[in-house]
DNA sequence: GTTAATTTCTCGACTGTCGAGAAAAAAATC
DNA sequence: GATTTTTTTCTCGACAGTCGAGAAATTAAC
């Protein structure tokens, strides 16, 4: 069923237009934002008004006059108008940074998971206690944190903040919304860490090309598999998605993967995997729990010294991707596909694999080989992607919660 | 970027609404659409007048009054607003339909498509001479047909009318706006047909389910493979989409296929292939131009007597399948599969192998099987498809003409 | 005929956007 | 230093849209 539509919706949408205007481009003027936003001045005083009333901008502090005439106004999202949590959590260590709502990292600190003891119950544990911490050491109150943003590897739910399968807690599910909601009255919203990389690196291209951005491919090489995928629906949206990649069917009944099944895309190309073929132990083995980055790194150097079962490692690894990215090109369209993780200092041994993958299949007999890229530095996407997606959820919740209305209403009475 | 929004979207959002209400509904009284639509009654009103004084909707004649008080008046759209001519291309034949503005079918014809002289240039002109006919027999002018809609099997632009390619004519590309705007001021739209398929039994479940339903995929059996796929996106949309399925890799430099590529999934799953591999001919064999359901029929007969070259004829398709609904699955989220076209007839032979085929997937261990259904009646939905796609498009068009604004003008002056 | 029930229409209030021009404020010029 | 120019911001009136409440229309029941 569709909503009906209403002038107020109209405002909302406008305001929003302008929130994110100041978020992609930094402080604006008046001016500015008409341009920006192909709104009319007089909108804009409206507009900018009510959310300034709102506390949500502020006009900052004078610049430099530049030119003659009446000199410009910036206004830039208040750093204070709230704070978020960003958690990014990884197999051996959790980052938590806390942003204030101008998107400035404000405090940031890692802890050490110990691999042992790594159990559901204490990593969430670990999780509240950290929390209390980061907010605290800011002496912030808990309901001036407006968001927690967490990512994981893993199979993540896409309406719930609900981890669903992870390399590392397997099935045990994690309700994050459940967990942290006596504490926090904050939104708090989880992604996967490639889906995150993608969306940063969609917005990059959308900056970059303006209006031609269409979609994107990330493909995250490392212990597992991670994919995002962003494309721009037709309203100019960025909708990402992280498919299932990791552990998509590549042969049936193949190798042993971590997850239990056989066969998976990972059992072929995670980091476990091409340590297994190139030590040619046989496919039903049960995979390491951990591989040490040096172990892959001295089976590359012996295969760019054509060490035969080390090539063929690399190789196999590359032709379970590049079917793998076949068959995701089969299901979307044509797009350029980015690879990125701690596997990226592999890419001139994998790369043959990859495309001679790719190059069996019909889509790419039709459409030509897709663009490939290698993007190194994962950890500061992963990054940038929680805060493109948290300020703009943010945003888009604030401007929805008619602040305008309640808001003018209360300086009035 | 962002597109902003205004009071006049709002008015071309709430018409909408207005008239997807009498698609839906069939036609209704004021109180009626406002109450589906959960507009206000003064704004269904002013809508109502603009539509009607535009001429799209009418007031229909008077029903026998029902109960005391003042009758209603039912509006519904009016026939005579536009024209719109549906073509269905199958394998060997054409059917055109001349459909009315409120959805009724007017005038009907199919026509063989000879096998030998089955170029794009012939069915080009064939296309060309049936639609100037179709229009002729019922007496219209060529601006009133507002839309021809048309749909295929193989792989279509997803914004242009554009075949990419098609089990007939390979990659000999069609385009449908190119081809025909000389003689229509129509808008051109191209469908594949199982995305159509998709797109009505989106529908029926959606009327079924309320706002329960989330997406569907719509599976077509017979001499090619196809899948077409429904979301609903979280403004109520319903996003289809027609993945190149069929060709999809199910096993590296496997079977050969009709496109020219090895291990398509229709290289086992499709009606030639059965074929192929219950008279044991060897994979690489190039693929029979086209198979009587005849000969098939004998083969499943056989099956069902425990043939057991046969019965594998239908496992290995039906492995074929699941492998690659389980890749579906993993790329998408969990979703029910209807199962159509003529190949269902075989079902009892090959939900065996699809199940078998799914069950190996981390997916289908993660979240247990799909919901499979099966749907006799593939021609029916084909049509039912293309009036849902064309019908809500041209609304929309009609809508966003501002028909009411320039319309009242010409009624002032 | 009168009353009750039901549907549709109309009016005034409110919220939005927009264009044009007034007001503000600093640099340039006399 | 006063005046003019330039640039930016704000304000005003016009117009488009939705809504709630109540008036008007119309028929069945009494």
């Amino acid at each position: 069923m569709l909503a009906k539509s209403s002038t107020e919706l109209v405002r909302q949408k406008n305001s929003g237009l302008v929130l994110s205007a100041l978020r992609q481009h930094g402080p604006l003027a008046h001016t500015e934002l008409s341009d920006f936003t192909r709104l009319s001045s007089a909108t804009v005083s409206v507009i900018t008004a009510d959310l300034e009333r709102a506390q949500i901008i502020e006009k900052s502090e004078q610049q430099a006059t530049t030119g003659r005439g009446r000199p410009r106004v910036l206004f830039s999202p208040r750093r204070d108008c709230g704070y978020l949590i960003v958690v990014v959590i990884s197999s051996n260590a959790v980052q938590y940074s806390l942003v204030d709502y101008s998107g400035r990292l404000i405090d940031r600190f890692s802890e050490e998971r110990p691999r042992e003891t790594s159990g559901v119950v204490s990593l969430v544990a670990a999780l509240r206690d950290a929390l209390r911490r980061i907010a605290a050491r800011s002496q912030l109150a808990h309901d001036q944190v407006l968001m927690i943003s967490i990512s994981s590897k893993g199979l993540v739910d896409n309406s719930e903040p609900v981890l669903r399968w992870s390399p590392t807690f397997g099935r045990d599910e994690i309700d994050f919304a459940a967990v942290l909601s006596d504490e926090w009255s904050a939104r708090i919203i989880l992604g996967n860490e490639t889906q995150l990389v993608a969306a940063a690196l969609g917005r990059q291209d959308e900056n970059k090309m303006g209006g031609e951005f269409r979609a994107l491919a990330a493909l995250s090489l490392g212990h597992s598999i991670g994919l995002g995928i962003v494309r721009r629906d037709e309203e100019g949206h960025h909708q990402i998605s992280a498919p299932n990649f990791g552990h998509m069917m590549h042969v049936p009944g193949g190798a042993l993967c971590r997850c239990g099944a056989r066969g998976c895309i990972e059992a072929y190309a995670g980091f476990y995997a091409m340590l297994r073929t190139a030590f040619d132990v046989p496919l039903d083995t049960i995979p390491a729990k951990f591989v040490p980055i040096a172990e892959l790194d001295k089976i590359a150097v012996s295969a760019r010294h054509g060490g035969r079962r080390n090539v063929l490692a690399f190789r196999q690894a590359g032709l379970a991707l590049g079917n793998g990215l076949s068959r995701v090109l089969s299901l979307h369209e044509r797009m350029p596909i980015v690879i990125t993780g701690p596997g990226v200092r592999y890419y001139d041994l994998l790369i043959g694999g990859i495309e001679e993958g790719l190059a069996e299949s019909h889509v790419v007999r039709m459409e030509g080989m897709p663009e490939l890229r290698v993007a190194i530095d994962e950890q500061t996407l992963v990054f940038e992607g929680h805060l493109n997606r948290a300020l703009s959820i943010l945003d888009n919740d604030i401007v929805r919660k008619g602040a305008s209305v309640v808001e003018l209403r209360d300086q009035a009475g």
